[in-house]
DNA sequence: TTTATCCCTATTTTT
DNA sequence: TAGGGATAAA
């Protein structure tokens, strides 16, 4: 007993030994960056399990991904052994809700009106039904953007605000028109049978609510409850995770405000700075000490955050050694940049410094990584992309699951209305005949499929008033489509999973429209076989659940739990805020500028004296910045290309945070040098590449980011020109820019364009 | 009903 | 730039 607590305690600093041995009543845990926040988390549960014989099955442990979730089971098993860790529930929010729903059918039938077999609409599913609800609330999509109203509709439902409770409190004539849309919405899903992510947290909440004595049951058997990453729970989180530790009390939180990035999910930091008020017993752990980082990249972190009037005073600080200078380089745009990435990661990797498992580049927005894939492309420098799009979301796949979500819930209409629309099988079936099914449905009280299923079921007698009022077209492809799904339905009892996916893309006429042999036809059905494998995950599971937890296993994966665990010299190219939780010996963070981190909106923000998301942003950058272990890079480009558009760009105002002292920096501008930097810049082939000096020297503020040495052609009006893309045509206008000069042509073929001397690369030819 | 073309807008981040 | 949506044509 006595050598298992050393064990369990063993190379754990006093505030860890603390955090692991406070079991019993409510403890907040501050840990910052790299403080050994997941250790404590593995060794209290093992604590837990072994030194004080607590049954793992009353230990529930949430965490923000499926992966953080997946680590920490791992590490325990290697704590303590597998077989005595068996029965801990550990996952994420969302998961334990789904799992609540599904524990209570009866209830969640009788109460919440859903029937086990409800799906769970991801993203795609919300935005569409968001659409159609804006359409059915009487509305103009073009005045009243879908898109707007499901987030205003998603921050009510995780602050668990119905439509009615909306309703009540609106006071614009916008919250109106939210409110109208909310309730068609609400309206829809529920005839869908299906949920999306905000009712996997609010409906065990309401089940609670309108059953306590489900709350107890779950309340008596969870009698420890671990949340990670607390500074990033909603409202509903909150209210959950406190709802269930409401018998035993014992609520443990680890969290750090200063890595809040969620507020736009309406993660409210208010919950990790107010825990000591909402439990006045609670004991309070500061892990400062980082362990991860050298301690030129602490302090850099440290001083950056400093910025930040909305959090708890601390100061982070490591033991490590010194370690390396930050990289802060500035490229002339993103090319550059991502060459600038690309060449210093194969110096990197050459010279032994870093396999491409160590290295990540992180970026603001997923539209940054395009330009960074091309350049990794055409190197031999293994690579993935963490999140980008995303496999379950390519239309090909999609259409392929909605025959499956179909076959599983007859109500999902968005389903049936996805076959008939992109696949073979709902040919010669359109609006109109649509318009008859679903007339059909609501006089008869049954699902739109049904409709169909009649017609194949086929009553000879055409007067038969039950069936639907097709017409003579529409009656034939509506049997056609019934016969196939009929089918597909029986078969979905018997076969496995990937029989049934061959199954549907032959009866839908689905596989032959892949036919023509195309590259791109090629690479979706290659996408879709990739489904096929997919499923075949679940070839040992009973067929009857099979399907039923396939869809919600893919409903609930996160970018990061896709990440293979063994990236083999895989560099990781990933959003910041997919990054939180990961380290790498090697960071790169790309588009350290003025309008992408921080992001433009909440520049617009603090503009208007909303300095919130600003402050977001800046803990963004911590995150990043904090992810590294021995080397940091900070790059951003002097031109960026966006909306197809050139804009130039300005140092990030958080690079002035950052002490000179800790950073070697390279700028356009001044000499150029031999080695290093200078030869990653004349890398890029082009005439821009050797106009443009690069050099070592000293770091420059944000005023003196300063013209570059650039010699332009000069320009006239009136020149006749060649551009590579364009063809020929007439300078009709030159304008002077800061360091480069705009100039419009009038093509003779593509009309007239704007375009920057820097790089136009025009060939004057007159 | 399907396909082509044009215009418009969006790019923050994701369980 | 790109993708969605609306409109026109076949």
């Amino acid at each position: 007993m006595v050598n298992q607590a050393h064990r369990l305690l063993d190379g754990l600093n006093p505030g860890q030994q603390r955090a692991v041995m406070t079991t019993e009543g409510p403890v907040l845990v501050v840990a910052g960056p790299g403080s050994g926040k997941t250790r404590v988390l593995t060794h209290r549960i093992a604590y837990l399990i072994e030194e004080l014989n607590v049954s793992p099955d009353s230990i529930l442990a949430m965490t923000f991904t499926n992966k953080a979730a997946r680590e920490m089971r791992e590490r325990i098993d290697r704590l303590i052994s597998r077989d005595t860790a068996a029965g801990l529930v550990m996952g994420t929010f969302h998961s334990l809700g789904v799992r609540i729903l599904r524990q209570n059918p009866g209830v969640v039938a009788d109460r919440l009106g859903l029937l086990p077999n409800f799906l769970i609409y991801d993203d795609g599913d919300q935005l569409e039904l968001a659409k159609r609800s804006t359409a059915a609330a009487g509305l103009d999509p073009k005045q009243v953007p879908a898109r707007r109203m499901l987030s205003r509709i998603s921050a009510a439902k995780s602050q668990l605000i119905s439509a009615q409770e909306l309703a009540e409190t609106s006071a614009t004539y916008d919250d109106e028109l939210v409110v109208r849309v909310y309730q068609e919405y609400e309206r829809a899903l529920r005839a869908a049978n299906a949920v999306d992510f905000d009712d996997l947290l609010g409906l065990p909440i309401r089940l609670f609510d309108s059953d306590h004595a489900v709350l107890e049951r779950y309340q008596r058997r969870f009698r420890y409850i671990l949340v990670d990453e607390y500074q990033d729970t909603n409202r509903v989180q909150y209210v959950l995770a406190t709802a269930l530790s409401g018998y035993w009390n014992n609520l443990f939180v680890v969290g750090d405000p200063d890595q809040s990035i969620y507020g736009w999910r309406q993660a409210d930091i208010r919950n990790i700075l107010d825990f000591e008020k909402d439990f006045p017993t609670a004991e309070l752990v500061h892990l400062e000490l980082n362990y991860r980082s050298t301690s030129r990249i602490v302090q850099a972190a440290d001083r950056l955050i400093r910025d930040n009037e909305q959090r708890i005073e601390r100061t982070i600080r490591t033991e490590n050694g010194e370690g390396e200078p930050i990289v802060l380089r500035e490229l002339a745009d993103q090319n550059h940049e991502a060459q600038f990435v690309v060449s210093e990661i194969r110096r990197l990797i050459n010279t032994g410094r870093a396999r491409g498992e160590d290295v990540a580049i992180m970026y603001r927005t997923t539209a940054q990584s395009r330009v960074l894939e091309e350049a990794f492309r055409v190197t031999d420098i293994p690579y993935r992309i963490v999140g980008g799009v995303r496999f379950y979301e390519r239309k090909e796949v999609r259409d392929v699951l909605a025959v499956l979500r179909l076959i599983h819930n007859p109500q999902d209409r968005l389903s049936l209305e996805r076959i008939i629309d992109n696949m073979p099988l709902g040919r010669g079936f359109g609006p109109k005949a649509l318009e008859t099914a679903v007339t059909w449905a609501a006089l008869h009280r049954r699902p739109i499929v049904d409709a169909f299923l009649v017609m194949a079921a086929g009553s000879t007698d055409p007067l038969d008033s039950s069936r639907p009022d097709f017409s003579n077209a529409g009656a034939s492809a509506a049997t056609r489509i019934g016969t196939a799904l009929a089918f597909l339905r029986e078969r979905a009892r018997t076969v496995s999973l990937a029989e049934l996916f061959d199954s549907v893309v032959e009866k839908t006429g689905y596989r032959d429209s892949f036919n023509q042999g195309t590259e791109d036809d090629l690479q979706r059905w290659a996408n879709i076989l990739e489904l096929r494998a997919d499923l075949e995950r679940y070839e040992t599971v009973e067929p009857s659940e099979a399907l039923s937890a396939y869809l919600e296993q893919i409903s609930l994966i996160a970018d990061v739990d896709a990440m293979n665990d063994q990236a083999q010299d895989q560099v990781t190219l990933i959003t910041l805020h997919s990054a939180k939780g990961l380290e790498f010996p090697v960071v790169f963070i790309t588009g350290v500028e003025e309008g992408l981190l921080p992001i433009s909106r909440a520049i617009e923000a603090e503009a208007i004296g909303d300095s919130l998301p600003l402050e977001e942003e800046r803990r963004l950058m911590y995150v990043g910045v904090t992810r590294a272990k021995t080397l940091l890079y900070l790059s951003y480009a002097a031109n960026r290309m966006s909306y197809g558009r050139f804009q130039s760009g300005v140092a990030s105002r958080f690079l002035q945070a950052i002490p000179a002292e800790l950073v070697r920096s390279v700028t356009r501008g001044g000499q150029s040098r031999g080695g290093g930097a200078g030869r990653m810049a004349s890398s890029v082939s082009g005439p821009l590449s050797s106009r443009v000096a690069s050099t070592w020297n000293d770091r420059p503020g944000l005023a003196d980011t300063a013209a570059p040495v650039v010699e332009l052609p000069d320009y006239q009006t009136g020149q006749r020109v060649f551009h590579a893309k364009f063809g020929e045509g007439v300078v009709a206008e030159v304008v002077p820019r800061r360091d480069d000069v705009e100039i419009s042509v009038m093509f003779d073929r593509h009309g007239r364009k704007r375009l920057m001397g820097t790089l136009a690369r025009l060939e004057v030819l007159s």
